[in-house]
DNA sequence: TATTAAAATGATACTAACTATCATTAATAT
DNA sequence: ATATTAATGATAGTTAGTATCATTTTAATA
């Protein structure tokens, strides 16, 4: 199977298991399979994606109220990046990845990634000027993709 | 009563009246109380603070089906806009103000609002290098007022 | 390996924030 | 004044997510 990170799943899914230990609370094949998903198919996935996809590719039926729990318990232990396109549903992405911010279609929904540098640095100088301590920060674009202008 | 735009009340209602007359829809005593809200009040408020204080400030008693309905309506004539600060309710402030975006205190939940002309101009930049054409951004930075540090 | 304490699961009930329906009312055009 | 048509408001419905709780699983330790 192939992925978009630079690393194994089995290393990741190991360091992953010993992130939860540490912290005192256990592992279960459910967490695994919804890793799992996340690691190898693309990324932005609702909830009931997840639950969806987990079914499909794996055979599993996962109860929908543990995806959402897992997904509340990965976000809060940083372990995912929730992703809010203003559609009224929560969308995860993991957190191996570098932050990027996202340019989204209101015609077909695609949702583009982007990395800029001078927007990095410059929400970091409007922090400043406004005596914030930075700790996140959400910067999305909609527009027509080009396929949908 | 004070304001912090730059125009009289009356003259923007007025105009209000226009706009919705001219597209074909119908004014109402609803419409105007909500509009005078948004225009004395603080903005970035919810349906159901909005519903609040149309009943406190002019003992009025709107359905809040109409709040909700009329918001949405608001906002797509581009009367208002929406803020989304991913607490899972909506908030809305008059489009007569200029596009700023927020800083939102993850501790007490203060809204602060600013404009960074490199970050807006930057985004036009980041639209063109993806063949976006760029309709509207949303740029939120989360953290830690000066009082919750 | 067996025991045990605590966390995780899954079925389902519940909640909150809207959204749809529809009979009634109000607004604008003629 | 009348007719047309949109707006209102009460309420039912929807949807995404959360809480509850009996049962199961995990993992530490005896």
């Amino acid at each position: 199977m192939e992925n978009k990170y630079d690393i194994e799943f089995d290393v990741f899914l190991k360091d992953f298991k010993k992130q939860i230990s540490n912290k005192g609370y256990k592992n279960s094949i459910q967490k695994d399979y919804i890793l799992k998903i996340l690691f190898f198919m693309e990324e932005h996935l609702t909830a009931e994606e997840i639950n969806t996809k987990v079914k499909m590719e794996y055979n599993v039926d996962i109860g929908i109220a543990t995806v959402y729990r897992t997904m509340k318990f990965f976000e809060e232990l940083n372990i995912v990046e929730l992703l809010d396109i203003g559609d009224g549903v929560k969308r995860y992405e993991l957190s191996i990845a570098i932050h990027h911010d996202h340019l989204v279609c209101t015609s077909c929904g695609k949702i583009i990634e982007f990395t800029d540098d001078f927007i990095e640095k410059q929400q970091i100088h409007v922090s400043k000027k406004h005596n914030f301590e930075l700790k996140d920060h959400v910067m999305t674009i909609y527009g027509l993709c080009e396929e949908c202008q």
